[in-house]
RNA sequence: GCGUUCGUAGCUCAGCUGGAUAGAGCGACGGACUUCGAAUCCGUAGGUCGCAGGUUCGACUCCUGUCGGACGCACCA
């Protein structure tokens, strides 16, 4: 199909180039490339169309007149006369496709091993940074739009041919750490969250939490909490001991919640690792005149110029603060992995942040630093306001996705599935993860999102579990005909039969499948592989209602038809493991 | 105050690098299960695309201004 598509822009630039000799005009043709090709907004119109305002003014004739010459045109070129057929159409200049080679192509890349693998990043370094966080208490809705986000993202990248690293930037050092470290000491007497029949990450955070209750017992709490993180620093054996202890806790449990919703990394950081890496980096930018010396003795970088201010590098005593770690890291990233680019998945609160920082390394010389990205997302409110795990009204990752899975459960029992279904609990969850990875999805990045409870937890119309239900009805059917119901066995499948409206429509979305997980990898967005699963969905729920598959008389078209189910089967298959929508067989 | 960003149907959102009557889902109303699972399908109602200018043959899409919301403007992360 894109192949197609480059090919009718050929051909078009190919008839301009003709109709141009023929009226002797003095205009020089467009590149193919430059040929503007759109899809009809509707499917009797043409299978793709040419807007003619472009030439018009070029030839100084009417668009309609233009249409219409260049079809003529394009009706004598033989390379056209194989790929379909040119209609003037008003303004337009419109194809309709010949749908059984079309049709058989489809199939026959649907069916082989890398239908979805694209290529166009063939070659490609991209390091993805997404999760990233803290040790002191477990992941809450917010990481799961993160997680989602880059994980999908990644998965995406990957089909589209980059190299790719997957890395998970902990903060694990910090006051917040040394908060939920002292509650611990004061009201955990020694207990584990064995113990307590707890996840280690819930076990931290419910200390984490407890601080507050220590600051009104104590009104020294913040500062003892100084006090640690400067012990820390120093390296103070206990201090240090009981940090690791905690922080292998939260480790573990945060672990476990990626494990559960199908997330994974290449590699952790960790910055008690790396927080002390930019300083080298700062100093040798002052020698070289990028920074400057406040008076006061600390290291600053003047961005004014670039609609920035001014930002602080080095602290007056010489230590280091956030963002001189974020230039440290990229650097010694490159290093390691000399990426071509670099995608920070990160909350759109750090917008700022970013801009500083990319400008900084463009500072520091480094060519790559044009190759950075923030893929920043908007927050995710609740109806009561904003998610603050101080505020407490943060909604808690594993809990969520047990209550939806629980719900999910509920639906399989009332529909009598039970038994249909087999495992009913890892079904459940499943069907849960679909609809929580969906829901958090389908919105663009940029945009905050509400959260709906209700109809975050619903499973009809535009969810994850529409998406699983239709892959689970393409199934549903090939399964039958394995077990030896129909006609298709005794047919012999010719994709030329596909030639109706109904099987055309199908098959023009199934070859954008590759076009989809293109434009969601050139332009970092998930959300529009997440919008062409669901338009699969939807194209394929009208299709097999009202086109018997096995049922169908003429054997040859049964099969046919299976084969094109097949191909479905397989885009669902392979486009909702990019968005991280488990498949499921039967549901 | 300055900066960034969002503002599309009652609600939640799509709308590709500007292009042919602005699309879904929920909710409302009306239909379809002796026929491959109705978590489905079909139909009806509902929008001056926040507002005002501008660029263009053409603007939901680009530019300027304006109103409203969110976020940011630390030697915190």
């Amino acid at each position: 199909m894109v192949e197609t598509k480059a090919a009718w822009k050929r051909i078009v630039a190919r008839a301009i180039a003709e109709y141009i000799k023929e009226k002797g005009s003095p205009v020089q043709a467009p590149a193919p490339e430059s040929v503007v090709l759109e899809r009809p907004p509707k499917p009797e119109l043409g299978d793709f169309g040419f807007p003619m305002f472009p030439y018009a003014k070029l030839l100084r004739a009417a668009p309609a007149q233009v249409a219409a010459a260049l079809a003529a045109i394009v009706a004598r070129d033989p390379e056209a006369a194989r790929l379909g057929a040119a209609l003037p159409e008003g303004p337009y200049l419109n194809v309709r496709l010949a749908r059984g080679p079309e049709a058989a192509a489809v199939l026959a890349a649907a069916a082989s091993a890398s239908w979805g693998r694209t290529g166009s990043l063939a070659g490609k370094r991209v390091l993805v940074e997404f999760s990233s966080p803290n040790t002191n208490k477990p992941l809450h809705l917010g990481h799961l739009r993160n997680n989602v986000l880059g994980e999908s993202l990644s998965r995406i990248l990957g089909a589209a041919g980059a190299e790719l690293r997957k890395v998970n930037h902990i903060n694990d050092r910090g006051i917040h750490i040394c908060k939920s470290m002292l509650a611990y000491e004061r009201y955990g007497e020694g207990r584990t969250p064995a113990q307590e029949g707890l996840k280690g990450d819930h076990f931290v955070g419910k200390y984490y939490v407890l601080f507050n209750k220590l600051k009104e017992e104590d009104p020294k709490a913040e500062e003892k909490a100084q006090a640690m993180l400067l012990a820390w620093e120093q390296g103070d054996p206990a201090v240090r001991a009981l940090w690791q202890k905690m922080k292998d806790w939260v480790m573990e449990g945060i672990k476990e919640t990626y494990a559960r919703t199908g997330v994974s990394f290449t590699l952790y950081d960790f910055e008690s690792d790396t927080y002390d890496l930019g300083k080298r980096e700062v100093l040798r930018g002052l020698e070289s005149g990028v920074f400057f010396r406040q008076e006061d003795g600390a290291v600053s970088v003047k961005l004014e110029d670039v609609g920035l201010d001014t930002k602080v590098l080095l602290r007056k005593d010489g230590t280091s603060i956030y963002i001189t770690q974020d230039i440290g890291t990229a650097i010694a990233r490159h290093e390691d992995w000399p990426y071509d680019r670099l995608v920070y998945v990160v909350g759109n609160e750090q917008k700022y942040h970013f801009q500083v920082l990319f400008e900084i390394l463009k500072r520091l010389g480094f060519g790559w630093a044009s190759d950075l990205h923030h893929l920043a997302y908007g927050m995710v409110n609740l109806p009561s306001g904003r998610m603050k795990t101080r505020e407490g009204t943060v909604v808690d990752a594993d809990d969520l996705v047990d209550e939806v899975a629980a719900l999910a459960a509920k639906e399989i029992e009332a529909k009598g599935r039970e038994g249909a279904v087999g495992d009913l609990a890892a079904v459940a969850e499943k069907i849960a993860l679909g609809a929580l990875h969906y829901y958090l999805l389908q919105t663009s990045p940029m945009k905050d999102i509400l959260y709906d409870p209700e109809l975050s937890l619903s499973f009809t119309g535009d969810t994850g579990p529409y998406i699983q239900y239709m892959g689970a009805r393409a199934s549903s059917i090939i399964r039958k005909h394995e077990g030896g119901e129909g006609n298709a066995a005794k047919g012999k499948a010719e994709p030329a039969l596909l030639g109706s409206d109904a099987d055309w429509a199908l098959i023009s979305r199934l070859a954008a499948f590759p076009e989809a997980v293109d434009a969601a990898a050139a332009g970092l967005e998930p959300s529009a592989l997440a919008g062409y699963l669901h338009d699969l969905a939807a194209d394929f729920g009208t299709w097999y209602r009202d086109n018997p598959v096995l049922a169908n008389p003429d054997a040859n078209l049964a099969a046919s038809r299976l084969e094109l189910v097949r191909a479905v089967r397989r885009t669902f298959e392979a486009g909702m493991g990019l968005a991280c929508i488990p498949f499921l067989e039967s549901m």
